[in-house]
RNA sequence: GCAUCCGUAGCUCAACUGGAUAGAGCAUCGGUCUUCGGAACCGAGGGUUGGGGGUUCGAAUCCCUCCGGGUGUACCA
């Protein structure tokens, strides 16, 4: 049990004095912001006495009077206006961090009643190369689900792909006009992302040809308006404000728009250059619609297309599941679009049948109280869509695990479309499961801008992790030479090492953020060796073995019962009671979803660490006693580090 | 226009959901140590939490308003 429900049971039956629901007054229970304020506070007594029109002083001693803490508390305090501070008993401190240690759980307890929890997370494209976009998905899924399954929550992870879509229509059209046999036999993985990157730049051509003329209209009428507004007088100040306003942003338009004119026109120069690609651009014309109509004839059924569809899918998957096996990752479920393609027709009848769902302009839609335009659930043409699809693994989800809560991981972008869908699953029954978008910003690069390369391309996931690599085996390397012969680590380690460190770095980078704020892109940053990064914590860790090999010290083969624990020097203390409160830090966690809470606490514990081992030596420590407490420790910290980082899919390596 | 998220130290970000003197990390400056791994530790400076008003014992946090930004906004996912 975490120490702060060991306080808040003793408290319990004592504010039942004080209200007829205790739980807010418990809530007021804290770990008190700074150590002379003890280790906890508890706050209530300000709202108590202003409700019973007592002072607050009085109240707080009057619970204080009431409560029980033999053997948990050492000292009670009331402070300021009212301020319970309370400090732990140094014996009660020990006996915890003791049974902590014989704990594989480290002394988590699992949650006493446990959810079932459907986590949707990363649920790339299957048929184009994973990008940027998919990192915060990814991480931020898997290590929710290892936080929660640690917890003791049934936790069953999804990977919704996208395998029926538009992407589809494309490599199947690719195949059978650009496909290299010879290629495709010897390495079909990469010869269809080669065909999809070609169709998408025939298409792109297109788009990009369609969309002059439009941008050079734009820019006229834009102008009409900016001369317009210059031209016009104003009433009042107000007026004029407001016009100088819209002269400002418009002209930030057409400045933007001139931007967007000019590079496409180098574009248009250097593909004319291009004599193979405009030949295809000739022969291709009607790309757009053939590769639509690809797609469509798969969705009908279509036997050659179902067939290719079928051929390619186990590819893709590989290609896939390569990205994941670096990035040690792994889903329960991988249930596509393309699972509940047959199950779309029902949705939509049953949409109906009930009521819900009412034609407009053509299309059908379901009208939300509170939204101001429809979900559309099936086109005009008759298509279904994305919401649709979305339907359906509701209700397939529900039928088969009947989840307490379910949390889809995804861009905060697509918010609105989580919202009604949240809203028209309730409308169609499904009022009783907590569903919740646990969406997250942009990932940025450095000049504030979503992160691109220099021409405008998105960036590939691979690539990004073979960088990151790469960067951490430099500075691998550069520390590595710098060392004593005798210590210097193989380059076989020292390629290890690096893998740890860079995908750990990355990982750490992104799940350190707040996941609701956008986040810059630095290899620089999230391979810093001092600072809030996988490294500093990292190296924690690496920092308790090599106290352990000069000691000879072997983890886990101690009597720990037998073994004294000593907690006189505060930063021992600091750092026991730090230990004690991994419980607390992964709870914290599940209130809104947000991993850096417990990037935050390996972080601060990895400095109280530091803090400790510079005031504590422990194989010079005074007494042979003194430095089997150490050890104990440092045991502890170590195994809470590797548990934590574990949790975020970050591994640690004893030599670094 | 409407919806929604945001604005915190020079920079990048926290702040346990309303608690005490708003904290870290970079960067800057100063100090420690002939190191249990210096990839360290200790300390200093740096703030009107975008502005203004309100709610109350108490506000970065809740409400109103203004300023500045991001994102989304009927048949793409």
């Amino acid at each position: 049990m975490s120490l702060l429900s060991e306080i808040k049971n003793r408290f319990t039956s004592v504010l039942a004095d004080y209200a007829d629901d205790v739980e807010p007054l418990l809530a007021m229970l804290k770990p008190s912001q700074d150590e002379k304020f003890g280790d906890y506070q508890l706050n209530c007594a300000m709202p108590i006495g202003k409700k019973s029109k007592r002072p607050p002083r009085e109240v707080a001693g009057e619970i204080v009077a009431k409560v029980d803490l033999d053997g948990l508390c050492e000292k009670v305090e009331i402070a300021g206006p009212g301020f319970i501070n309370l400090t732990l008993d140094k014996n009660f401190v020990t006996s915890q961090v003791k049974s902590a240690l014989a704990d594989e759980r480290l002394g988590v307890t699992p949650c006493p009643n446990p959810q079932t929890v459907i986590i949707d997370f990363s649920s790339p494209n299957v048929a184009k190369p994973m990008h940027v976009g998919h990192i915060r998905s990814t991480v931020i899924g898997d290590s929710l689900a290892k936080i929660m399954r640690f917890l003791g929550h049934n936790v069953i992870t999804d990977n919704h792909l996208g395998d029926w879509g538009t992407q589809f229509g494309m490599i199947i059209y690719g195949y059978k006009n650009f496909a290299n046999a010879e290629k495709y036999e010897a390495a079909p993985v990469l010869e269809l992302s080669t065909i999809y990157r070609y169709v998408r730049r025939l298409m792109d051509y297109f788009e990009k040809k369609a969309s002059q003329p439009r941008l050079e209209a734009e820019l006229l009428t834009l102008k009409e308006k900016v001369a317009e507004l210059e031209s016009a007088e104003h009433e009042n100040e107000k007026a004029a404000k407001k016009a100088a306003k819209n002269l400002k942003s418009l002209k930030n338009k057409i400045a933007s728009v001139e931007g967007a004119t000019a590079s496409l026109a180098d574009y248009f120069v250097t593909t004319a250059n291009d004599s193979d690609f405009s030949n295809d651009l000739e022969k291709h014309k009607d790309i757009a619609q053939a590769v639509l109509l690809e797609t469509a004839k798969l969705h009908e059924g279509d036997a050659e297309n179902v067939a290719l569809w079928n051929e390619f899918m186990p590819h893709c998957q590989d290609e896939i599941q390569r990205v994941y096996a670096r990035l040690d990752i792994e889903f329960d479920h991988t249930f596509g679009e393309s699972h509940y393609h047959s199950m779309l027709g029902d949705v939509v009848e049953d949409f109906k049948t009930k009521g819900i769902a009412e034609e407009s302009e053509g299309a059908l839609c379901v009208f939300l109280d509170g939204f101001e335009a429809p979900m559309i659930i099936q086109k005009r043409d008759g298509a279904f869509l994305y919401s649709t699809t979305d339907l359906a693994t509701i209700k397939f989800r529900m039928d088969k695990w009947k989840p307490d809560a379910v949390l889809y991981v995804v861009d905060h972008r697509q918010s609105d479309h989580f919202d009604k869908l949240f809203a028209a699953a309730r409308k169609w029954g499904y009022s009783g499961p907590d569903f919740f978008h646990c969406s997250f910003g942009t990932v940025m690069g450095e000049d504030g801008k979503p992160y691109k390369t220099r021409s405008g391309d998105t960036i590939g996931l691979e690539g990004l992790l073979n960088r990151a690599v790469e960067e951490a085996h430099t500075l691998v390397n550069e520390v590595n030479e710098k060392r004593p012969e005798a210590e210097r680590l193989t380059s076989d380690e020292c390629k290890d090492v690096a893998n740890v460190i860079g995908l750990g770095g990355l990982k750490y980078a992104d799940l350190s953020q707040h996941r609701s704020s956008d986040y810059v892109f630095s290899y620089e940053k999230m391979l810093a060796l001092k600072g809030d990064t996988a490294p500093y914590v990292q190296y924690s860790y690496a920092r308790v073995y090599g106290i352990f090999r000069k000691g000879d010290f072997e983890p886990n083969t101690q009597d720990v019962s037998a073994t004294k624990l000593m907690l006189e020097n505060p930063a021992e203390r600091s750092l026991a009671i730090k230990l004690l409160r991994f419980e607390e830090a992964l709870s914290d966690i599940l209130t809104e979803y947000k991993p850096n809470l417990l990037t935050g606490y390996l972080f601060e514990l990895s400095q109280l660490f530091a803090s400790f081992f510079e005031q504590c030596p422990v194989l010079k420590a005074e007494t042979e006693e003194l430095k089997q407490s150490r050890f104990l420790l440092c045991d502890l910290t170590a195994r809470v580090i590797k548990q934590g980082l574990s949790l975020l899919g970050i591994q640690v390596r004893q030599k670094m």
